[in-house]
DNA sequence: CGCCAATTTGGTAGCGCTACCATCTCCTAC
DNA sequence: GTAGGAGATGGTAGCGCTACCAAATTGGCG
């Protein structure tokens, strides 16, 4: 006669409390909570009574352990309070909030050791789908999300062979348009002036060369560039740098807004005429470019609905039907603005 | 005879397979991985071995079923994209990157319904800690913290009566910090712009109130404020309001920098000197506040540093030290800028 | 009226891990 | 020489849930 062991949960009521107050099987109670079509109406009621009088809160890890499967997103991405991430963020919080699905949220830093570390790690708890940003995932990165044995959906950027699917724009696309918008606008010693060159930076970059290089404008000593995170005030003092290297600047593609700020206030303060001595274009069209003086022009990117998208997708093939379009190009907007008015 | 069932788990090892291959037992290999301390030199590395060359990783699932304890943190805060919030969200991610426990986040969007729905949620999972943003929790949330069985700190914010511990500081000494600056600076229309009216926002005003009063300058027609989330443009729009209904106007007092950023714009945009006709002082002190033109004048506030000591705090009561100082107060500091230097 | 299929319900056997207790060795103390 | 204790290792029995299969019930049809 053993005595019965203290429960080790605490006491929390399990799904067997339920069934013995509903007065039917365990697994009938799972069932109405997971299926409900299945379990006649009469039951699914009086189970449904019991879980409310008990309070029953079914145990998520007990279930991914039963199941192989545990009810979570996986998401990584470099950076946790860079806006725009943040936002892609949000959208994807703000998609499944209604749904069982759980998130788990990885920061690699930039790094693609730490995104091998948070992979493994997310790995190991099967998860449902996983979301990365990028699309230049390390070889075992990648390996890890080709077995992870879920759906798996690349944000931020497009590009030709998806792990599975993709949810993006073009960054180079996006990085000639502004620059072309620049040139167009009669500005001729344009700049490029970039933090934290990320692959997508890095990209963006490359389509500022290619449009500069299609006019016959570029100009290596134009490129202003550093490994460091960006800032406003990094972006202030890239812009004196560019401006001592290169006198006759008149005008730059910053590789984000918070750079564009940092060189608005700095025309502010060594007065110098925006957008009549130098055009300045940002990139992601922050809500603050449009209410700046003056006002300045942007690539718009649809963050939000990247995060949106990316969970729309993800769920669809959690479903099994996976969508046809398995490459999603949600791409970006010019949005002119005073900056580069003249 | 019965056929053994295909493995649910899809093939991956588990610990009995590493207890096989090193020839141990599999509490063996259990201990080996949680408390190393305990198992001799030789068969730590023997298992060591073995975890290696199968790529074992523990299911943290079964892990926290067993153990009825997960290594996880739930983090509520009400806001992914506020880089307030961010801020502390970072703090709390970089301290706990190198622990085993992982982070549950959620996004209580500023509700008190949606607070306690997230807590029901986490409180499932039976996590090692949990870290909430505010101390205004509703009576149900509160109650469900304090029956959480784990460590809670509550941050952002500093008040008698903590569930648990506390982390934060004193929004309403800041608010009276930053108004009586202004007034010390010889502003006498001094008024109030604030967004989101969330509890730490109503403190603020009300040390906003307190300095008015003090100084015998308070007319509630100085105050401005709206329940919309907070934005640069909002900012803006809200110090045109603001001007219209008391041209006098002099100084301003803002909710956070989003917004005094808006005036700051709207000033230039309107040829209203800064700081000679209008000074201005924001809260938080973003990084883009010294680098505006002019810069402005803000409240620092401790935001990463306030995650990671809550972290810590945590850390400390799960090991079974918890601190004797429960109300961590990391206080403000006013910092002086152009933009109230008249 | 019996047979088969569809529908609803339940029992059993784990999922992968750890709490708890038992065992075994080795060492110290008297 | 033996008792007693400390340290290392292992076995057993779950943690709370669901996959799988079996059983019971219902209904339609020849």
């Amino acid at each position: 006669m053993t005595k019965p062991r203290t429960r080790r949960g605490g006491g929390r009521p399990t799904i067997a409390d339920v069934a013995r107050k509903a007065g039917v099987g365990a697994i009938t109670v799972s069932r109405a909570l997971r299926e409900p079509e299945r379990v006649s109406e009469e039951l699914r009621r009086q189970i449904q009574a019991a879980v409310d009088e008990l309070g029953y809160v079914p145990d998520p890890n007990a279930r991914a352990l039963a199941s192989a499967r545990a009810e979570v997103f996986g998401v990584l991405v470099p950076s946790l309070t860079n806006n725009v991430f943040a936002e892609v963020v949000r959208g994807i919080y703000d998609s499944l909030s209604a749904s069982p699905f759980r998130i788990q949220l990885g920061n690699t830093h930039y790094s693609g050791l730490e995104e091998e570390r948070l992979l493994q790690l997310f790995g190991s708890q099967r998860p449902a789908a996983l979301i990365v940003a990028g699309i230049d995932q390390t070889p075992a990165s990648r390996k890890l999300l080709e077995s992870a044995g879920c759906p798996v959906v690349q944000v931020m950027e497009t590009g030709p062979d998806p792990v599975d699917m993709m949810v993006g724009f073009s960054h180079l696309d996006g990085g000639r348009a502004a620059t072309e918008h620049l040139i167009e606008a009669g500005y001729r010693r344009v700049g490029f002036i970039g933090a934290r060159m990320d692959p997508r930076s890095q990209r963006r970059l490359a389509g500022y060369r290619a449009a500069m290089e299609a006019a016959g404008l570029f100009d290596p000593r134009l490129v202003t560039t550093t490994p460091v995170l960006s800032s406003v005030s990094l972006g202030r003092e890239m812009f004196r740098d560019a401006l001592a290297k290169v006198p006759t600047l008149d005008g730059v593609f910053c590789n984000n807004d918070d750079i564009a700020l940092g060189v608005l206030f700095e025309c502010h303060r060594a007065s110098i005429a925006v957008p009549k001595t130098i055009g300045i274009v940002g990139f992601n069209d922050l809500d603050m470019m449009q209410v700046a003086f003056p006002s300045v022009t942007s690539i718009r990117t649809h963050r939000y609905e990247i995060g949106r998208r990316a969970v729309a997708m993800a769920l669809a093939a959690i479903a099994g039907k996976r969508p046809e379009q398995r490459i999603v190009d949600l791409g970006f907007e010019l949005k002119r603005r005073e900056s580069t008015a003249r």
